[in-house]
Parts: C-alpha cells; sequence; structure tokens
DNA sequence: GTCTATAAACGGATAGAC
DNA sequence: GTCTATCCGTTTATAGAC
C-alpha cells in the first residue's frame, strides 16, 4: 500500500497477498484486479501474467492457504490413539483435537491469522461455489477417522446422530473461524475475549462437549410446533 | 424468465422475486441489475424507478424477507412467562422457542421457502455487510429477552458465559438454516433428513440443550495447545 | 518479468419519450 | 408506470514496448 513498487522482493507473493486481504475483506465478487494491484502496488498486468485470470488469482489464494503441512491431518489423532493404546478416546479428547486442529489451521505462518477464517466461512456460506472447489479430498480422509472415534467414545448414538452432531459441531467451529458476531450485530453486546480466537474455543469446547454427551433419542418432536399460532 | 413481458401483474413483485433467486444464488455482489431485469423480463430502468438504487432493492428483498407479522417477536417469550407465573423458563422450552421462531422465520408464505435460509447466511457472513444494514432493530429486544430468560434459567452462568453460547447457538442455527453441508463438502456423506429443515432442528435441540447445561468453569483451557508440535 | 496503453465489455444510473 | 437510448465510470483482459 505505501510500499514503493521496487522489485526484488517476491511480486507474485505480494499480490497473493494483497488480494488475500481484500477479497476476506469485502468478498469475491466485490473486490477488483485493479483494487488488488493497486494495493500492492504494482500493475494491474501482472495479474494475469502471474495467475492467468480472476479467478485463478482466487484458487491461488486458496491453494495457499489450505496448503498442506507435510504431515497429514490424522496424523495427530493417529499418535493420540496410538496413547490410548485401543481404549476408546473420550469426547474431551476428540472436540479438543478437532478444535486444536482447525485453530492451527488459522495459525499457519503464511497466513495473515485472520484471513482463513473469512475464506472458511465463505466457503460455506457464498453462494455460487460448493466448497468442493477449494477443499482437497484430504479432508475427506479426516472426517471418516473422527467419525470412528466418535462412535467409539458414544457407543449409544447411532452413526447418523453422530454424523448430525458433527454436522453441527464443524458449522460452529467455521462460524466461529469466521468471526462474524451475530449477537453484535444487535449492536448490544460485545463480547468479552471477542477476536481472540483461542480463547473463543476454550469457551466452545465444553458447549461441544456437553452437547455430544446428550441422551440419544432425538427427544421430542419440537414440542407442538405447528400449534403455535402465532410468533 | 419465459414469462411474457406483459403488464398487468405487479411488475415491482416480479422483480423483488428475480432479485431474490439470483441473489440468493450468486451473492449480491456477483448478481447485476441487468440480470435480475432480464430474468423478471422488465426494462433495466424499473428497478431504479421502483427501487433507487441496487442497495435500494436489496434492502427492499430483505425488508420482505423479514417482514414482521403484526405481533412483535418476543410477544411469544411474553406467553411462555406469562404461563410460567414467575417461575423460570427451562433451558428446554427456551431453546425450544428460539428455533420455532427462527423456523417460523423460513416458512413465511410470503417467502419461496429456501430463500430465506441463504439470506440469513449470507447477512452473517458475506464480508463488508455487517449485517446491521438488514436486520431490523426489532431484533435486539429479542435478544435481550433471550438473555435475561436464559440467565434466569442458569444461574450458575455468569453474563458473559450466556452470552457466549446465546452466540453458539445463533450461529448455529443460521448455520443449519444457510443449509451449507459441511459434512457433504467431503462427498462422503449425505445426511439423512437432508433438506428438512424441522427434522434437522429437532436433531440439534437435545444437541443444544446438552450444551447450554454444560458446567461452567470454561474447562482446562484446550489440552495442551501450543505444545502439540505438529497437527 | 515488468510495465504502459488500450481494447472490449459490463456496471449502475438517468433523461426523456410514451 | 413503463420503456428506449444513452452517459460515464469501471471491469477484466491483452498487445506489445522495455
Amino acid at each position: 500500500m505505501s510500499r514503493p513498487p521496487k522489485a526484488g522482493s517476491d511480486t507474485r507473493a505480494r499480490i497473493l497477498d494483497a488480494a488475500e486481504r481484500l477479497v476476506t475483506q469485502h468478498g469475491y465478487a466485490a473486490t477488483s484486479v485493479r483494487m488488488i494491484t493497486r494495493e500492492a502496488g504494482v500493475p494491474v498486468a501482472l495479474v494475469n501474467y502471474h495467475f492467468g485470470s480472476k479467478q485463478g488469482l482466487m484458487e491461488a489464494i486458496y491453494a495457499r492457504a489450505l496448503d498442506r503441512p507435510e504431515e497429514p491431518r490424522v496424523g495427530y489423532l493417529d499418535r493420540l490413539e496410538a496413547q490410548a493404546d485401543g481404549a476408546p478416546l473420550a469426547v474431551e479428547v476428540l472436540v479438543d483435537a478437532f478444535i486444536s486442529t482447525a485453530l492451527r489451521l488459522t495459525q499457519r505462518e503464511n497466513l495473515s491469522g485472520t484471513v482463513f477464517k473469512q475464506l472458511i466461512g465463505q466457503a460455506f456460506y457464498e453462494p455460487g461455489n460448493s466448497g468442493e472447489t477449494f477443499f482437497p479430498g484430504e479432508y475427506q480422509e479426516t472426517i471418516e477417522r473422527y467419525k470412528r472415534a466418535f462412535q467409539r467414545a458414544l457407543p449409544l448414538l447411532d452413526e447418523a446422530e453422530i454424523l448430525w452432531r458433527m454436522y453441527f459441531f464443524v458449522g460452529i467451529v467455521a462460524y466461529v473461524m469466521a468471526g462474524k458476531d451475530a449477537l453484535q450485530i444487535t449492536r448490544l453486546y460485545r463480547l468479552a475475549d471477542a477476536g481472540d480466537t483461542e480463547r473463543i474455543l476454550s469457551r466452545l469446547r465444553p458447549f461441544i462437549v456437553a452437547a455430544f454427551q446428550a441422551p440419544p433419542g432425538q427427544g421430542p418432536a419440537l414440542a407442538g410446533l405447528g400449534s403455535y399460532d402465532r410468533i
């Protein structure tokens, strides 16, 4: 932004950095290539030179953001299970592991921090892209592993129930990491610790653990739903 | 789309319908006024005539979607509290009430059904708009009322903890209503009942109730976070 | 690899006839 | 209220000099 157009440093990375920042702030469609190159202090043409098109640039952003560490993600779960030596892992441990993994993902060194959260949120919620575009297949195995671990930890729940609870869990983590404050929308509250993802997730942990341990039977259907004359 | 430009029917509504459809599909920024009028089969100028600007059109969409029923939203909570006659409402009841309200909101007759869910999701996640633009002030009171009710139901939790759990709760509901399937992204699972919001929320209910009832102390911080060498 | 200049299309908005 | 024609700024992308 205030940087001189001077070369020497990696132009490609500069563009990626600027794009990452702007896209997470304003969204894909609302961010123009010119905004990006202005922010990066480079001429417009370089976007097309390096990435082919605006779309290509976007894909590069996601590719870099999701760029995997050397070890596969399940490696962590493997270690925990090895330690447990055949015994099922406790729900607390599983929830903890998943949250930690997600958190770690947001703290990758090559990421501006808040960036990844927004990318996650957008991948889940921005219409049009179905998510598959950006999420590499490796994550499938992770889900599968967690599913089996949760099944062992919660033998009273059937597979469908486990999956639904994982679904809620993943959703909440994405939601928290995306960082939009639904309650703040009401302008009434500013939550303590807001912005500190680690603290937030440590508040989330017992909440989710208890939720997973809820008794199976889906309880009575929503009480009298449909009989409420007016809400 | 295939409709003739013929008048007689309400043009304004035609534009709103088309805009609703397209915006929920592609998002605000990615939907141009011209796409909308093409879909509606009317000339471009009518958008500005009826709504002043593209932004005005958007606000009209949300206004219609959130268009309040005659009774204020808290009326329902009022009735429950009156019935309880001074006694605190149980967590189950509160969770149930909130979910039902949200669900009702998505089932308003004037809505194309899935539309509202996406609008909600986008209001929370689309970068740039902070949500205040669209969410009318009346919702503030609703949050405040729920907060007090939850505080009475869960006297062991301090206000901050209550707010955080409500935050998670609201997030999960928005997430579910927005309908993106995080697990489906992995292409491994298609959850039973998927798409049937009412069923999903009835699965959500016991999950959330148990979560709210989790013991206060935020538990140990994320176990050894920071000591995991690699995830 | 970097940059300038320009192409070609599309964006939202408006003036003014009907 | 409806529609055509047009203004004008901005968009993505490219051609071609350096």
